[in-house]
DNA sequence: GTCTATATTGTGATAGAC
DNA sequence: GTCTATCACAATATAGAC
């Protein structure tokens, strides 16, 4: 059976909800999530969700483990690779997270607010994986700076990227810069990134 | 009468009960708070709350104001001076941001999650504020580098300082970092964030 | 001002008809 | 599978004694 993908509205049940979970879950958060505005906005009655999913806890499992993937699951092979240079793997990162980021803005900020509020929940999800202090990326940082601890490139670049999708609905509130502009601001970074972190490493 | 600063232990009720609001609400945002908890943080009865401030949303709102103006209050000053120029800016606006920060490094992540969950409610708060558009700091980036819109060293600058507490825990769990040396970085940043932000505006 | 006890509402989850 | 009605409990807020 073939899946309906994006918006058309003949999506099985279970999909309309997990999808309107989704929208609901990182647009809020989990505490300020009721299960009846993911019913809601599903356009199924309440019970169904819990015939489908049990709990609020385990659809927000679900959500929040794809998010997490969505935001954390390409940089590790990213950093690890040997082959290519700190520039090319900025790029590399640069870009893909700007278009993931575009086409799911809030994402920063729910996985980053779900790890602030319940740190424990999270612990376990992460130490098995590869530390990215063993990385490639690491290393070369280390070669190439050994002046300066190499965190700190990892702070910029993740900042650089990430940090606008943040800090978007504050600047817009305090900038008033209009969405269409920000769409743009947004596509010029992907390559002005590089260019930054390639000049903040050569600097004395 | 002269109040009592920091953890001292003989504070008026009304400010134990505030302190734990502080606490409470900042680390785990409006929602996933309960007014029991801060009672119990106050150590305090739950009644005791509701009679000195009347009910939960409006002891939120005094602790969130608070937050944001420590989070922006100095900004906007520091943008408009007309004799400073862009790196003294920068470095003005960093020294101090980083030590309020690691002071209360929770604020960023709880001030702009709360403006994700309730966008509406904080709209008329700043539109009256001066806009960071009309701001010396703006003219000067505009000047410097005319080919670049101002926007991007404005999510830059605010990015290379903030995105560190943001990413923190994240980090923390990543990467393993221990606690100390998380110091010792944000105060090398300090002065590095100057440095980077110049050798930003000058590549070509 | 501070407490205990309680009223009241909000919210996750289930029972049972269809 | 999907609905309506309802339960059970959690959480805010208040009443009233001291």
């Amino acid at each position: 059976m073939v899946k309906a993908k994006g918006k058309s509205t003949d999506l099985s049940t279970e999909e309309k909800i997990k999808e309107a979970a989704r929208k609901v879950f990182t647009q809020k958060g989990y505490a300020a999530t009721r299960t009846r505005d993911i019913a809601e906005e599903a356009g199924i009655n309440l019970a169904l969700l819990n015939y489908y999913f049990r709990s609020k806890e385990k659809l927000f499992e679900i959500v929040i483990m794809e998010k997490m993937h969505l935001l954390l699951g390409k940089i590790a092979p990213a950093l690890m690779d040997e082959e290519t240079t700190i520039e090319e793997k900025v790029e590399q990162v640069a870009t893909h997270y700007i278009d993931t980021l575009m086409a799911n803005p809030d994402i920063p900020l729910f996985v980053l607010g779900e790890i602030r509020t319940n740190p424990a929940k999270f612990a376990n999800l992460i130490t098995t994986k590869t530390k990215i202090v063993d990385s490639a990326f690491f290393r070369q940082l280390q070669a190439r700076r050994p002046d300066i601890n190499p965190i700190h490139f990892v702070f910029n670049v993740l900042g650089l990227i990430i940090f606008p999708f943040i800090g978007k609905p504050l600047l817009q509130l305090i900038a008033g810069i209009p969405p269409g502009e920000i769409r743009t601001i947004m596509d010029e970074r992907k390559t002005l990134i590089k260019t930054w972190v390639k000049a903040m490493l050569e600097t004395v």
